[in-house]
DNA sequence: GGCATTTTAGGACAATTGTCCTGTTGAGGC
DNA sequence: GCCTCAACAGGACAATTGTCCTAAAATGCC
């Protein structure tokens, strides 16, 4: 009898010629379209396979296990969003108010993106029953806030390290929770501007306003 | 030959007899413990007739499609919410203001327990792929945002219609975007009370200096 | 050009799913 | 007591799913 030889299983997710590679990066694509067109209970290989214009076999060439497939998926959605963060503040001049509301500006008017409306509150679901998509939003979301949390402290420096984070949160649910409200093809969409203007304003109203208990420093 | 009889075929989801009635009821109750415990994507007739005691025939006999269960699920799980919010708000005296707070008291609260912070996240999820659901959650939340609309309006008169949706949209979505971060079994679940404090605080400022163009109402 | 390895397609499998069908039991009305 | 129908169980079905296997085709390297 003979013994059954086991597939030469290079890791799922990589590929070794260009073409591989690129074929990866269609695949990823194609994913992503069809999360956001059915979701995640929607999303099967074989609607990946259609949508990337390939066999099912291929797809699972590259991808032998669908939760690879989803790991890497997150990531290729996740990962641009840090760097857009980071982007735009740069460009906002120097006043940590200016950054700040650029900040949030833009972090409220990507709510309004099918990408962002569709995609997170699918992984919101996915992480009340599934530990490491949890995780993975946690860290996104702590990324996210880092640069709310230098900048609120810079606005009102009386506020304590908790204080801080805890108004950095609280900004930070508010715009996501817009998602919900505003979001691509919700029905306030129409409205994203005007509620844009409000938050942000009642927002530095928030910080201006808020009492902290630690002395500020004094300037060197 | 016989001609195939066609099921009696009572209307899915009701019950003749008293016995059936409270069947119909554990099987609601089951099947929002599964959806809870293993979201939407892991609801299944099996699992809810084995957790409600039950042959997956028998379940078949109560509802012969899944969606007419799913339909009664949400409605068995969302018609509390309402009730609640306006019996809060009836004992919570007869300051607008202390109305309003006991209002956002109880929803924020609300936020921390097992079946808002599983089952809502969920909704938004679903509402993006499933129109009757999009409607269902949209609904849930105008009604629950009616009491906030005359509540806010009452504090500050000056505001114009608009403006007073708006700001009542802003405090839903901000309360409702803290169920991601510090719903149940989240990582700021600890620092639910202080956001709570945090958030009306902020609520009560914004709303009070927020300038309307409205000329108040002379008083009669 | 020849060869090894990557890339591709298509079929096949077991598991799971929603739904249906048949038959049995038990309660309620006459 | 009988008879009708609600309430129930269990098996069966087709459809869908993730995963695997085999073999052909394409590709890069010598």
């Amino acid at each position: 009898m003979l013994i059954r030889q086991r597939k030469p299983l290079n890791r799922t997710g990589t590929a070794t010629y260009e073409k591989g590679e690129a074929r990866l990066a269609r695949i990823l694509d194609a994913a992503a379209a069809v999360f956001i067109e059915a979701g995640y209970s929607g999303l099967t290989m074989r609607k990946i396979a259609e949508r990337a214009g390939i066999s099912i076999g291929n797809l699972n060439y590259y991808y032998r296990v669908k939760t690879d497939l989803l790991r890497d998926l997150i990531e290729h959605v996740l990962n641009p969003y840090l760097e857009k963060f980071h982007e735009r503040r740069q460009k906002a001049g120097r006043s940590p108010e200016k950054q700040l509301e650029a900040v949030l500006d833009f972090w409220i008017e990507d709510l309004g993106t099918p990408e962002t409306t569709v995609f997170f509150p699918e992984l919101w679901a996915m992480g009340n029953h599934d530990p490491y998509m949890a995780d993975l939003v946690d860290d996104l979301y702590a990324k996210a806030r880092e640069p709310l949390h230098e900048l609120i402290s810079q606005i009102n420096p009386t506020l304590t390290k908790k204080d801080t984070e805890r108004m950095a949160l609280y900004l930070c649910a508010s715009m996501e929770g817009l998602t919900i409200f505003a979001g691509n093809g919700k029905p306030w969409a129409g409205q994203l501007k005007a509620m844009r203007r409000l938050m942000i304003n009642n927002f530095m109203l928030s910080i201006k306003t808020a009492k902290g208990k630690r002395k500020p420093k004094q300037p060197a």
